[in-house]
RNA sequence: GAUCCCGUAGCUCAGCGGUAGAGCAUCUGACUUUUAAUCAGAGGGUCGAUGGUUCGAGCCCAUCCGGGAUCACCA
């Protein structure tokens, strides 16, 4: 972890760089120019709703919210905390589409997360079981945070002092929050989810009574017998904006963001933790996930990409650099993004590496006069995605024999080969730089399974094979019949090609190459044959002439 | 209706105050016993419109036109 503390040229870089993560942390410098926070630290949070598996707008929150605390450091010694809070009191609303054992589940519609059975068997909750999922991969990026559970908070008593005070000001917050819902949830809202001692589920009911001196409130049971129950102790659940609110409050937030559709509960849970004697928390609004259609994306739903699905393809500094770039603009989250994420990504690494040295091109900033000086490489490196990506300190830049490797590129090479496995673009990676093997290169080897991954699923599919006119099938027939007893050398296999096309009668030999890679390969370009058949193998290479000339290959297309 | 985002080369987008950029696509050349890959190079944009601020504006402000999304039930 880089820290500004002692270098105090860094920290005025940092002061004024304007990648949108300084911007975000300056805010909170200003937060505490007046006075440090009482509580010792500054405090970021992150939200997350357990009715479901983690998706991929999480990620991004925590991954842009780690992003400001990091930017945020380098301008102050404050120390920082983030916590990941996840609202697994809530009651389940609805059985997720996506698990198992959804009669038992359903039974337990309305209970809190934490009281839902595990329908995996694993945990003690559902809640749990989305919970334990959430640090996992949380922990597989290395994020640093703090987990809390609501249901651990509301239950110790911690957040009790806030709940007394939401109570005591319970007029002022219905008078915030009644004019925002319609006409018929006027008559049924309270900010108060009181858990029913006889079912265990959160209910939605109207207070009847409230005694804030006993610090308790009077509710109808599902059993229709009133009930008075304190407020504290977990014994009632907030209302969602009430309770966020209350959560700033109680554990004094200095710094959430959340999605745009969030705007208003925002707005309204700022007003609320104002009613409650407290300063909201700094926010930030960033643009949702549309799908290939441009659509919001949504756990229900299902569309656009998992994480799960982006790391199959990509590694996740991709991610995270998808999630650095723009979040204020609505971005398409679909799996052709993800080559190009890849690609900026390894540039934003050679430049980061390039950044001071002699032989870059100059960066440069403009003066006020008009004239250009030559930017401070510090400033430089804080403004590059990189720096935000790896928490100050990239990796060295991937090269292959000096260089730069593309995900592009080897995504081309996969599909010029129909590459079956990593193997066989090792082939070709191998000879263009002798010595590099997966061994020396294992960045280079992971990219590659990447894109063979990426080629496998998205480009193959997209490939047509056809059928063998009469001059090309006998032709292909003769070179099935020839590879055997050929070398395994490239240049002599590519004599051999080369001998059969000018044997039989093509009007132009290009249309013998052309129809090898049209029938073998589904596409109207490909490698040079003979260095294709010695890595693909001659004895391979026969069995997909076989196919093709059998059929299989156009009939699977 | 309210709010927000977007409108820059054929396509996808970067550029956020200082003589218009990238990738892909297109074209040319080099290298190849065909191609592709690779490398070198070229063409291609009155930066949605109109006003304003400025010595200077895709970049800031205002208005308008066009496209899209979100919220108006729940979180």
């Amino acid at each position: 972890m880089t820290n500004a503390a002692r270098d105090p040229h860094l920290r005025s870089m940092a002061l004024q760089a304007k990648a949108w993560p300084f911007e975000e942390a300056r805010k909170l410098v200003e937060r505490f120019k007046a006075a440090p926070p009482a509580k010792g630290y500054v405090l970021l949070e992150t939200g997350y709703g357990p009715s479901g598996l983690p998706h991929i707008g999480t990620f991004g929150e925590v991954a842009r919210t780690s992003m400001v605390r990091h930017a945020f450091e380098q301008m102050s010694d404050l120390p920082t905390r983030l916590f990941a809070f996840s609202d697994d009191m809530d009651g389940l609303r609805k059985v997720p589409d996506n698990i198992p054992n959804k009669e038992m589940v359903t039974k337990h519609l309305g209970k809190p997360l934490t009281q839902v059975p595990d329908p995996f068997g694993k945990f003690e909750s559902f809640g749990h079981h989305n919970n334990a999922m959430l640090r996992d991969f949380l922990d597989r990026f290395g994020f640093r945070y703090e987990f809390k559970s609501a249901t651990e908070e509301y239950r110790s008593g911690r957040l009790d002092a806030t709940l007394l005070k939401v109570l005591a000001h319970y007029d002022a917050i219905m008078e915030v929050m009644l004019p925002t819902l319609g006409e018929e949830r006027q008559r049924t809202y309270s900010p108060f989810l009181p858990v029913s001692a006889a079912t265990g589920r959160v209910l939605q009911v109207p207070v009847i009574e409230r005694d804030v001196k006993a610090g308790t409130i009077v509710f109808e049971d599902e059993d229709g017998k009133k009930v008075e129950t304190p407020v504290t102790g977990g014994r009632c659940k907030l209302q969602w904006k009430v309770d966020w609110a209350m959560r700033w409050v109680a554990l004094d937030v200095d710094y959430e963001m959340a999605g745009k559709d969030l705007i208003p509960s925002v707005e309204l849970s700022s007003k609320i933790a104002k009613i409650l004697g407290a300063r909201p928390p700094e926010g930030f609004n960033y643009e949702l996930f549309l799908d290939e259609k441009g659509q919001k994306i949504s756990k229900s739903k299902g569309n656009g990409l998992t994480i799960e699905e982006w790391l199959r393809y990509a590694p996740p500094e991709s991610l995270a650099l998808y999630m650095f770039q723009q979040p204020k603009r609505a971005k398409r989250l679909y799996f052709d993004v993800i080559p190009r994420a890849v690609d900026e990504y390894l540039s934003f690494l050679d430049r980061f590496a390039a950044i001071g040295k002699p032989s870059a091109k100059a960066d440069a900033e403009a003066k006020p006069d008009g004239g250009k000086v030559p930017a401070d490489p510090a400033l430089l490196r804080l403004e590059n995605p990189a720096w935000h990506i790896h928490g100050g300190a990239p990796p060295a830049p991937l090269e292959l024999a000096g260089t730069p490797i593309s995900f592009g590129m080897l995504l081309n090479l996969a599909s010029a080969c129909n590459a079956g496995d990593k193997g066989m673009l090792w082939g070709f990676l191998s000879r263009y730089a002798p010595g590099v093997t997966a061994a020396t290169h294992p960045k280079l080897d992971e990219l590659a399974g990447y894109a063979v991954a990426y080629f496998h699923d998205f480009v193959k599919p997209a490939k047509t094979f056809r059928a063998p006119t009469d001059v090309e099938r006998k032709a292909l027939e003769d070179l099935a019949a020839a590879l055997p007893d050929l070398p395994d050398e490239a240049g002599k296999i590519q004599d051999e090609v080369y001998a059969i096309g000018k044997r039989h009668p093509f009007a132009d030999l290009k249309d013998w190459f052309r129809a090898l890679y049209e029938v073998l390969l589904g596409q109207s370009q490909g490698p040079r044959f003979g260095s294709f058949a010695a890595l693909y193998g001659r004895a391979e290479t026969a069995a997909l002439i076989k196919k093709a000339l059998a059929g299989e290959l156009a009939s699977a297309a």
